[in-house]
DNA sequence: ACACTTTTTGCAAGCGATTGCATAAATTTG
DNA sequence: CAAATTTATGCAATCGCTTGCAAAAAGTGT
């Protein structure tokens, strides 16, 4: 492996004109860059990791957080699509990444500390976003950069963020099963604590008012069949007038779909569904399922971006809005109009 | 940030013995041992990654080596749980993960080399093996060590690869379906490439030939819904008397599902299907999905266990197989016995 | 108590890069 | 053409840690 010395002994250099012919620094004569740069191209040179990152305190690395793993996560494609983006980026730009994860939120922040600790990362990427995370209190206690995929439960200005029009998403959604004539139509979802959640709910909330429709929430994570029978059975006893159903995301959809499907009575009553981020699920469910693509590889993609930009003193925050589409399939009916 | 000369002072020891003190060395007294130990912890002491490496010429990380992308595979969170287990027993052990990935397989590799040569990456875990691999190709190149999830395709006995025993599998769910009264079953493939497809296959050929029943093989990828139905047109004009599946893997399994369910005729006859890997999809199939469990996320932590360790220079490689476990749900239905 | 082991420690030289500062070369100027 | 600038290069220190080797301390035997 070819080290610098190498390089600017083969150039008839010394090493520091090397590394500086390398970086473009001005203050090298042409010539001599140019001769730099074909003997590292001759030899192959790649800067050790190691040695430069030693050198400029620097890490070239930057920390993709995973959610705690409540298992389901962890069975939700959605993170791997982001991750594939941020890979795609970082690996054009010359960093590398590294995945923290963790089975309870001590543990993640613990390997957090460690990455900022030992392994000097300056730059977090946090695939999700909720309310009071311990992760986030930490980062906010070293100096180190960080943007959120998701909508920041705190200082919205001051962090970057890239994010969905969840608000809008929500919105959209209702008011795709509000033209094919629904007007007792559902929220459903799982945690409110994650912002994404409380954005689509919060969109969905403002169509409703706007037509002065009431908001149906339900809140049911789907723990197992059973319990989700009775939660829905408990459901339909105070809304018996409910035809249409927004999800959180495909998988609760999904989730619903199944516990549907498998009464005679409900499965009869061809409710209308719609759920979110387009995943392979909802091409695979029967109906096929309309959801709103949200792009997650995108989402990625800008998120590495802003990583990798060395943001300037100043501080300014970054946000980008990732659009959304609508993508129709079949879990939507038109309601038969009566009058 | 509290650096080893530090602790060496507050212990009243040079450096190389608080280093030494630190790595459990054998020729260091106990009582230095201790006060160095507790100063290291009074001062919350954690060694510099970029130069412990620097000086050992190690990484402490491991490369972890996604397939190339055919998007598909990204929608498939059996890689994520698998990436989970990695990351778990690898920040139990100090070490860090960073991922390759790859938009094709020449992007991959240049991934891969750049790894090597400026980050010192000696330790990568395949997430895949499949036939002449390209990537494989090059990590045979340089002095790495390397351990496959699934059957190595070359060199069986050198490589250190973490799997299942897959033909043991393929039998399995063959012989459940046998057991259910069926007698014409098709093996649903999509790329026979792939070790652990061609593994499936060969233990449903086992049974097959064992009871003297025609094997039948059908390979498809379900592009779109289009090509799907006709492929399958072809297939029951061949193979009329087909009353069973066995797809090679869970999402194979809902593809397959998707396009009997929306076609009358075929709807009618309720095929019965057995998937592998137990994958959120066959809990959210309908009707739910018998599936054989494989356990990725403990294939992920075997594969980490072994990368860990420090092989010794004789170059033994090991074989970890992880059992499966077959899920019944209700996809497959009992043969009414006409005789 | 002395010479001889054996056990503990510390010195100093790396690892491969970057970078402030001094020096050498080239250029300009009076 | 010598002096004053400007521009280009190289020296050497540094980042934080490890490790071979020599030196110091402790232990042994006679």
């Amino acid at each position: 492996m070819a080290t610098i010395k190498d390089v600017a002994q083969r150039a008839g250099v010394s090493p520091s004109t090397a590394s500086r012919a390398l970086h473009g620094s001005k203050i090298i004569s042409q010539p001599t860059r140019e001769k730099v740069v074909k003997a590292a191209r001759a030899l192959n040179y790649a800067p050790d990791f190691n040695a430069q990152n030693l050198a400029t305190k620097a890490s070239n690395t930057i920390g993709v957080v995973l959610p705690v793993d409540h298992h389901e996560i962890f069975s939700n494609p959605f993170f791997l699509e982001m991750i594939r983006g941020i890979n795609e980026v970082c690996s054009q730009n010359g960093s590398m990444t590294t995945l923290a994860t963790g089975i309870s939120s001590d543990e993640l922040v613990h390997n957090i500390d460690v990455m900022i600790a030992q392994g000097h990362i300056r730059n977090f990427i946090l695939l999700y976003s909720e309310k009071n995370d311990p992760v986030v209190e930490r980062l906010n206690q070293f100096d180190v950069h960080y943007v959120v995929i998701g909508k920041p439960y705190h200082d919205v200005n001051r962090i970057s963020y890239v994010d969905n029009d969840n608000v809008q998403a929500g919105t959209d959604a209702a008011q795709y099963l509000l033209d094919h004539g629904h007007r007792r139509i559902c929220f459903l979802c799982s945690d409110l604590s994650k912002m994404v959640q409380g954005d689509r709910m919060l969109g969905y909330q403002r169509v409703m008012m706007q037509h002065q429709l009431p908001n149906i929430i339900l809140s049911e994570r789907f723990e197992s069949h059973e319990t989700g029978v009775q939660a829905l059975h408990k459901f339909f006893k105070n809304y018996p007038d409910v035809t249409a159903f927004v999800a959180v995301d495909d998988m609760m959809a999904l989730k619903l779909q199944q516990v549907l499907h498998n009464d005679a009575e409900w499965k009869v009553k061809q409710f209308s569904l719609i759920g979110f981020n387009n995943s392979i699920f909802s091409e695979l469910a029967h109906p096929t399922l309309t959801s709103i693509a949200v792009f997650p590889q995108r989402l990625g993609e800008e998120a590495a971006k802003i990583a990798i930009a060395d943001r300037p003193k100043d501080e300014l925050s970054t946000a980008v809005i990732v659009p959304h589409q609508i993508i129709k399939r079949h879990s939507v009916h038109q309601v038969k109009k009566l009058l």
